[in-house]
DNA sequence: AACTATTTATAAGA
DNA sequence: TTCTTATAAATAGTT
């Protein structure tokens, strides 16, 4: 497309074929990738050469998931409207929970040992593109909304009688989660503004009692100030 | 390209979003036929819509035989199983690796059956300064950093070549960690491109199979823009 | 859907 | 392949 038309026919010449399709192959791939990155869509490519070398791209680093899509999708067409409804939307679940493994592996990766915790190239493409992902999700008015939820939910009668009975089951658990504080206080220095550090309780040794609910308190609660 | 340049991430208008996804997927596809034609090449191509619409292209009119000739030449590299160390991982990585799994628990509470799914008032105390944190770290320098390591790493010669098989190994402990998607799926009211209404499968009594994650698909990325 | 001002892609040449 | 550059195409913003 330059320097004179291009006849919408096989170029007979092998050196100038040979060169365009290079040309243009890199030029096709490109543009898939920003209509994916502009638009969220998955793209899978597959080219095959004259010479029968094979090219491909899956925006997602997942050429046969897309794949099973495909065949779902063109090989059940009409037949049921609620089932596929189902799977589709399994697979979004999918899609999500596949998008908290893979950052949970670039955090084992980044933070844990590199020299025994491993990701291939298309890993980090995927994990970076979710990581911007992840970023914007978390400063939305989804996260907003899930908090205030959550703040809410939190003063209902129901809940407050349900979670002394539940604390036991839960106590094993609760005894893995913890400590947020203390990786927020191990970033201070990145902050101008880093959150108060706490301190979780062993509620294995020491379960809570209704009335140590009502004697909660909640040191946080700060704005963080996000714009939409 | 035109009337000013477009900065390479999702386009938050949704309206925008859609017509450049009309206009970019024809040119997409019409880039596709002209190098099928001018270099003689066969090309498919899959297109998953962010709204799970699908679209294809397959310049010889046979895509099921373009994916068995992709699978036949992709299937035969990946033989290797390596054996891999348990990693210790450092107190970071599993501090967030706690926090996620924890948020995740709210979000099967908050969005899935709260008939069935506990949380501990104490639970949710954490669980809501967690998401503060979240927040707040996800807008941070620290994630920054994170994302521009990776991006460094990508380059780096031994992570061009680094190995594959750990994602297998860790999908049983990432069976347990799933469905933001139930809680994307509804927040949709606040989001001015609605996705469709969703019923998130029960993971406790459907527990994912290996199969499951072949099918995963991600769905587009995007560069955020942040400010900081 | 059209219309264009611009940005991109790229054909030809080196 | 890669670079350069003139030009054809694609397309973002607008109507």
């Amino acid at each position: 497309m330059a320097r004179g038309k291009v006849q919408m026919r096989r170029i007979e010449n092998p050196v100038h074929r040979q060169v365009t399709f290079c040309k243009r192959r890199t030029g096709l791939l490109k543009k898939a990738r920003e209509l994916s990155v502009l638009c969220g869509a998955d793209i899978g490519i597959i080219i095959v050469s004259g010479q029968g070398k094979l090219y491909e791209l899956a925006t997602n680093g997942n050429m046969e998931g897309l794949i099973e899509k495909y065949k779902g999708a063109s090989g059940e067409d009409h037949l049921n409207g609620g089932e596929l409804n189902q799977t589709q939307e399994s697979e979004e679940a999918l899609m999500i929970k596949q998008e908290i493994s893979l950052v949970q592996k670039g955090l084992r990766f980044l933070y844990g040992d590199k020299a025994t915790e491993h990701m291939t190239l298309e890993e980090m493409h995927v994990l970076e593109r979710n990581l911007e992902v992840w970023m914007y999700k978390f400063r939305s008015v989804k996260m907003k909304m899930m908090l205030q939820e959550i703040q809410s939910l939190k003063n209902k009668e129901g809940i407050l009688k349900a979670a002394n009975e539940i604390l036991q089951e839960k106590i094993v658990e609760q005894n893995g989660l913890f400590d947020v504080a203390q990786f927020a206080a191990h970033q201070e220095g990145y902050f101008s503004e880093a959150p108060a550090a706490h301190v979780i309780p062993n509620y294995a040794t020491n379960p809570l009692t209704l009335d140590d609910y009502g004697n909660f308190i909640f040191r946080g609660g700060s704005q963080m100030g996000f714009s939409y």
